[in-house]
DNA sequence: TCAAAAAGTAAGTAAGTACTCACTTATCTT
DNA sequence: AAGATAAGTGAGTACTTACTTACTTTTTGA
């Protein structure tokens, strides 16, 4: 087991400190789980005493919690649509899922720890689960839903369930960083990069529900 | 929290005591995690004492690796492909594609329990995920990556590499599984049938990968 | 400058933890 | 019936866990 100090030893302010102790926990967490994780690591990781950890948490559950809040709050984590609100304007279909999906997987890759923090918390059963779902993804599977509605209006789209076919693209590109992340580190089976694999997916996609002519 | 006991309290044969500790240890790892299970409560829901557990196992991470090699081992997670061999052989895509999805999904409905075990493996790092993965996932991939391959050469899928559309199309029953065993258990965004969904994903991949004329 | 407020901790505690040992009880064989 | 064998356990051990208390050290502001 590797040894995590942050630098830093001498008195820190409160504010400061706390920051600390949640950005050390949360890598801890990440990579261990909730039970797996000891306020005696965290501490030691945060080179303060586990006093000092109970001083600024009133216990472990509520350092897990805040980290939670504090990250399914923060912006660390880019809305995938954000990017893309012009082309949806435009119906430029391709660059909407390209876009997409390319925002997702970097934003997977650069934030490994949060995503295997989700992958625990759900797995515990934890509220964050609930809370990230409701108002991350289910707004997601709303707007691309919508756009999708809107393209077969205008008959760009077979008639698929547009739900469906949310899920099946959010599956591709969730599932390869799933892959990245998790069960091939070192991308054995499929080595590609986050520009090529949102090409192909968005391609794939879109050419399985375009209306043939 | 919930006590399970299996009934039979009476004394069992070695062998099918064994097999009972593995049965419920294994439900309880796969919803609490390693070190989010204890011996004890192994114990107590299987009707036995604590040593009684530690006569059949040399200690918990030996229980654990048992369960994994049972579980990776056995044929109860059944290959995906098995029932696709002959529609291999026709050529026709649609059945390849939709058993394919079909099966896996039958099999994480019903196995979920293995499903979170898998997950919780990953995350913990445990070798059984690298097992699981070179004898079980990558040869789907080859198999699957091969009769696309073949295919492609008579005419009818364009020119994509194999492994991203082999990737693609796990993703999408993949990722549809594990919403609804981990992140959206009463199927609030998506409620539909395993029939249906293969129907859906082998549709949407396949007119996405198809030479159109 | 100096008291008050804030940062920090050594040294605990009580309840768990994985795991052991010496022992009892049931079943099987002859 | 009786000894051997196998199933099972009560009561521990040594250690870890989350969390507390009473205390010291540093910083701050009037």
């Amino acid at each position: 087991m590797i040894k995590f100090h942050e630098q830093a030893n001498s008195r820190m302010a409160g504010d400061e400190r706390r920051q600390q102790i949640i950005r050390v926990a949360m890598k801890l967490f990440s990579e261990h789980g909730f039970s797996g994780t000891t306020t005696r690591q965290i501490a030691v990781a945060s080179g303060v005493s586990e006093a000092t950890v109970f001083k600024y948490f009133a216990n472990k559950e509520e350092l897990y919690a805040d980290i939670l809040d504090h990250k399914a709050c923060s912006h660390d984590f880019q809305d995938p649509l954000s990017l893309v609100g012009e082309y949806m304007e435009k119906g430029d279909d391709y660059q909407v899922f390209y876009n997409m999906a390319l925002n997702a997987l970097r934003n997977h890759e650069e934030d490994t720890a949060f995503m295997r923090l989700l992958m625990h918390a759900a797995l515990e059963g934890h509220e964050l689960t609930r809370m990230f779902f409701e108002s991350f993804v289910s707004s997601i599977y709303e707007r691309i839903g919508n756009y999708i509605r809107r393209r077969q209006k205008e008959g760009a789209f077979r008639d698929v369930d547009p739900k469906v076919v949310v899920r099946s693209f959010i599956g591709m590109f969730v599932h390869h960083s799933l892959n990245n992340i998790l069960w091939d580190k070192e991308q054995k089976l499929l080595k590609i990069s986050n520009e090529k694999a949102a090409e192909s997916f968005a391609t794939i996609l879109l050419d399985g529900i375009r209306k043939k002519d």
